[in-house]
DNA sequence: TCTGGGGTCCTAGGACCC
DNA sequence: TCTGGGGTCCTAGGACCC
């Protein structure tokens, strides 16, 4: 038997779980994300179907989502229910035995099999989420972890695609690097920029040289996603955080620099609060502000000893909020405790 | 298009030490 | 006098992902 990786990613997953609650939004354009109303700050989340073919994407502001769908249903995030749907995924697929499972993130997992039908299992997969929690999810099918998650666009939506290094060049040559997992809007201009425009190209780049452009480890790693090569083993071991963090836009801007402060101890409460919860002291305080517009800074200092306690981490918040000196309005703040390593 | 919240990892410069 | 070279830690920022 052989060794294959799946990349198991729920549909439109919050607006699916939102839809599963009112039915009747079945069909309907509906856009999940911040307070739910699009006059207020905030992004979306996810976009229905629906939504996105009037152009709604992840990540816009929802006062643009209303301008381009204004049909369209708004739905607060409600991030407590999505995280309780999101175990009962993960749940039903631990409940395969001999799968290994890789969470990645509320909507999407690896999980590592040794099976002569990869195609049946998947299908497998497929229906039992489907009859645990009604939602259906996509499966990317590869001999890797970054040819199965590729290879799941190309089964969306409730389909499945398999990806190898046999197809590698025929499916992706031709397409632009922007569509490697890894590679961003940033990082392929800098690529189209030395020269590299397809996957193709990138595949056939030189790593030293491109290690001199971009960095000593990114560079060659870029190489190799061009080739399709990556990770082959699904991790099963539970992932261990490095920090946890707490971060608030407001909807007005704090002009008065006592709310800020405030507001940082507050933050840092709630995060010693989560971190007391995994019993895991934080070594390092970062605090960071965004001043309006939008320019963000962060500082951080490493503490006299580690800690979970919430006065300490309160007070050492506020020290790195002194690192700033300026007295602009603030749009954000944010806290976030790192532990020590190892 | 007036841009959330929660994360990870890499890079580069300066401090500091031998 | 004003100059080495390597190693490691700290810090800020950038880029990416879900």
């Amino acid at each position: 038997m052989a060794y294959w990786v799946l990349h198991v990613d729920l549909d439109q997953f919050l607006a699916a779980v939102e839809i599963l609650r009112r039915p009747e939004l079945a069909g309907r354009p509906v856009v999940v994300g911040g307070k739910g109303d699009p006059t207020q700050r905030g992004v979306v989340a996810t976009a229905s179907y629906a939504a996105r073919e009037h152009g709604v994407r992840s990540g816009m502001p929802l006062r643009t989502a209303a301008k381009r769908c204004p049909d369209a249903v708004f739905l607060p995030a409600d991030n407590t229910h999505y995280e309780a749907v999101s175990e009962e995924v993960m749940a039903t697929l631990r409940g395969f035995p001999d799968l290994v499972v890789e969470v990645m993130g509320w909507d999407e997992a690896f999980v590592g099999a040794e099976t002569d039908d990869p195609e049946a299992l998947a299908r497998e997969v497929q229906a039992a989420v489907l009859a645990a929690t009604r939602l259906s999810c996509s499966v990317g099918i590869g001999d890797n972890l970054l040819r199965a998650k590729i290879a799941t666009e190309f089964g969306k939506p409730a389909g499945m695609f398999r990806l190898t290094a046999a197809d590698w060049d025929e499916v992706m040559g031709d397409r632009p690097t922007r569509a490697l997992w890894g590679i961003g809007a940033k990082t392929a201009a800098k690529l189209t920029d030395r020269g590299l425009t397809t996957v193709r190209e990138l595949a056939a780049a030189d790593p030293a040289w491109l290690a001199a452009e971009l960095g000593p480890v990114l560079g060659p790693w870029y190489v190799q996603l061009g080739r399709g090569i990556g990770r082959e083993r699904v991790e099963g071991t539970p992932w261990v955080p490095r920090s946890r963090s707490h971060e608030t836009t407001f909807q007005e801007n704090l002009t008065e620099w006592d709310a800020v402060r405030t507001e940082v101890a507050a933050l840092a409460r709630r995060v010693a609060g989560d971190i007391a919860t995994e019993d895991r002291p934080a070594a390092r305080v970062a605090v960071k502000v965004r001043f309006a517009p939008f320019s963000t800074y962060t500082r951080s200092a490493t503490l006299d000893a580690p800690t979970t306690d919430p006065d300490r981490l309160a007070a050492a918040a506020l020290d790195v909020l002194d690192l700033f000196t300026s007295r602009r309005p603030v749009r954000l703040l944010g806290v976030r405790a790192e532990f020590a390593r190892e």
